[in-house]
DNA sequence: ATTCTAGTGG
């Protein structure tokens, strides 16, 4: 049975990666002929004589007989050996067997064929016994990622790319075009820009499609054009030339980046070096256009496309109903739909979404609605998107009970989820205040491993703080800094406040101290506001930092409240550093500050240095301590030693003179 | 023999 698929299997294949060889195309390169001998020789190695009975797919007479040439020089043990690989049902031991007599170019065909018959568990344990004895080359590497796709992993890529022993392998173009394409598809650009950087090192000599997935890596990525233009250089330094790929690149990057005017300077060059523009190119530019919704100019140029005798395809119109609803022409939108409809090009979701999101946020929210509505009753082949725009769509109005209904109603009909979507509803379950929903959502993502992102954050913790749950909220915002994301300061700001207000004052301060460490600028404010929450919470030792370090934003009531404080029960041994603090910031000491430092120490004899030290310090800067304290000292000489105190008191007391008398 | 370019949601 396997056989028979294969058979049929293998020029499909070809059609599908070889566009231009179809059988209507008369014109086909020698190098084109020579890979449709290759590949039909092993699709003739792979399923005897199945496919030679099968002369119809086969290309002309000449091919055949080359075919027929290769054919007799694969020995019989060999053609067996395939066969056998092909249909076995325990691998590792078939390989044991035969694959000694299998060469590297009839083990990429099997694999390529697990790959074509999507046999995923195959196509790794064939992968590693080649690796393992050492027979595979660039192309089994890149037959791997490609039919592996998604289910691999950026990092082990990486590494399986890095403990390539051989060299040519290492630097083989396709090769290592094929993995930079594959992590930029995983959506790490920087990790593909420092793999290129590495690969350059090591000897690749990158070729156009080298940069042509680069650059398409710069579509998604933010400042991706400034990039783009390093890679231009890059390009043209190595006097590559730009053929209609990378042009098709340069032209998504430019629209991704809402650079219209430099989108129709590449267009232009692109014309006048000859080459013609495809429908990319078109697209590209129109989706540029749509970014200032420039309506006249995205009629103009699928006039100008029509003319050099192009079709416009479903992209090209589904961009043009964008640059409709940017521009705010709702009419002129409509009746595009209407056209998408007739053409078939509207029986998915996207160009009612575009149309639904223009107008829900120009306003129109019951046009919108009905547009949904009108989707649903036309039953269009939705993933959920049309439902993810019209929930944020009544959040935003504050509509929260239809967003919760469409929330429920989603996850009723789909079971996809996504994390926009996660947040989506998330949101509408806590603006309607459904608890519940809100904590199921929440281990579902957990489920699905769906990891929370900014936003989510964000919604949770403002949902916990309305619904008093600070504690939670706290928790979630301790969360969200330990993965990396900086919450915003108001956010803090107000949750600071409630954690005070709950007597939650250590907590308070690790939020102070997460915007603290976090932004370089923020709101002066907060620092006393803090200071306040700390001191209500006698956390002495912490608002004391708070004042060192930001002693110039704070109040001098609010200073004064915090001396007074610490010095009534903040720890002993900090006291004087305290003081000598606060007077190096300019706050002037007053008496009762001292006659507070003075009691407590004289409770505490055994800290008698550091009340020699202060009395010692303070006429160094001025300071002298009034009568009723240096009575109280007086009084209590014998605890510090009479000789000393009277020493001490008497510099005091001539300072005090010369102060005095002029 | 293998690598690359276009249109949606917070």
């Amino acid at each position: 049975m396997e056989i028979s698929v294969l058979g049929t299997g293998l020029p499909r294949g070809i059609a599908f990666r070889n566009p231009p060889l179809s059988s209507s195309n008369s014109s086909a390169s020698p190098s084109a002929i020579r890979t449709v001998r290759f590949q039909c020789s092993s699709s003739i190695a792979l399923t005897g004589e199945t496919a030679r009975t099968n002369d119809g797919e086969l290309p002309s007479g000449r091919t055949t007989i080359e075919v027929q040439r290769r054919t007799a020089k694969i020995s019989t043990e060999r053609q067996a050996a395939i066969i056998e690989v092909h249909q076995s049902s325990d691998l590792d031991s078939t390989l044991a067997r035969v694959g000694e007599m299998l060469k590297v170019q009839d083990l990429n065909a099997i694999l390529r064929n697990f790959g074509q018959l999507n046999r995923l568990q195959d196509i790794p344990q064939l992968f590693i016994w080649m690796q393992e004895n050492r027979k595979l080359n660039a192309s089994s590497y890149v037959s791997f990622i490609r039919f592996m796709g998604n289910n691999l992993d950026a990092s082990k890529v990486v590494e399986m790319y890095n403990s390539i022993q051989d060299e040519a392998a290492k630097t083989n173009v396709y090769l290592c075009n094929s993995v930079l394409s594959f992590l930029i598809r995983k959506g790490k650009f920087g990790s593909s820009i420092k793999l290129f950087k590495k690969m350059k090192d090591d000897g690749l000599i990158p070729d156009v499609v080298t940069y042509s997935t680069l650059l398409a890596g710069c579509i998604k990525i933010k400042d991706g054009y400034s990039k783009a233009l390093e890679l231009i250089q890059d390009l043209q330094l190595k006097r590559l030339r730009m053929d209609d790929v990378i042009y098709g690149a340069i032209l998504a990057v430019c629209a991704s980046n809402c650079k219209w005017e430099e989108a129709e300077f590449y267009f232009n060059q692109m014309k006048d070096e000859g080459l013609s523009p495809n429908q990319y190119h078109y697209s590209s530019l129109l989706n540029a256009y749509s970014v200032c919704g420039d309506s006249k100019k995205a009629d103009e140029l699928v006039q100008d496309m029509k003319s050099a005798g192009l079709v416009p395809n479903k992209v090209i119109l589904t961009t043009l109903l964008k640059v409709y609803v940017r521009g705010g022409l709702f009419e002129k939108s409509r009746e595009l739909l209407t056209e998408l409809e007739s053409l078939g090009y509207a029986e998915d979701e996207m160009p009612y979404c575009l149309l639904m999101d223009g107008l829900a946020k120009a306003g129109q929210l019951q046009e919108a609605k009905q547009l949904f509505d009108e989707m649903r009753k036309k039953h269009v082949r939705s993933d959920g998107y049309a439902h993810s725009i019209m929930i944020s769509a009544f959040c935003r109005n504050k509509l929260f009970d239809e967003a919760k209904l469409l929330a429920n109603d989603f996850e009723a009909t789909f079971h996809k989820y996504d994390l926009v979507m996660m947040n989506n509803m998330l949101c509408a379950y806590c603006r309607a205040g459904e608890m519940e929903s809100v904590m199921q959502t929440l281990r579902k993502m957990d489920g699905l491993a769906i990891s929370p992102d900014y936003n989510t954050f964000h919604i949770l913790i403002r949902y916990f703080s309305k619904e008093k749950m600070y504690l939670l909220a706290y928790r979630t915002m301790n969360d969200m800094h330990g993965k990396g994301y900086q919450p915003l300061e108001e956010l803090c700001s107000s949750l600071m406040s409630d954690l005070g207000k709950v007597k939650a004052y250590q907590e308070a301060f690790s939020v102070y101290n997460i915007l603290r460490y976090g932004k370089r600028t923020m709101c002066k404010a907060i620092h006393e506001k803090i200071l306040h929450i700390l001191l209500a919470g006698r956390l002495l030792k912490d608002a004391y930092v708070v004042v060192k370090d930001n002693a110039e934003f704070i109040s001098r009531p609010a200073i004064k409240r915090f001396a007074a404080a610490f010095m009534k029960v903040g720890n002993i041994n900090m006291i004087n550093d305290v003081l000598k603090t606060l007077h190096g910031c300019g706050h002037k000491l007053d008496k009762d500050l001292f006659h507070t430092a003075v009691s407590r120490y004289i409770d505490q004899p055994e800290k008698k240095d550091l009340l020699l030290q202060l009395l010692q310090w303070m006429p160094s800067q001025g300071y002298v301590v009034d009568s009723s304290t240096r009575n109280l000292i007086l009084k209590n000489s014998h605890l510090f030693g009479r000789q000393l105190v009277a020493e001490v008191l008497s510099r005091q007391h001539m300072k005090l003179k010369a102060q005095n008398s002029p």
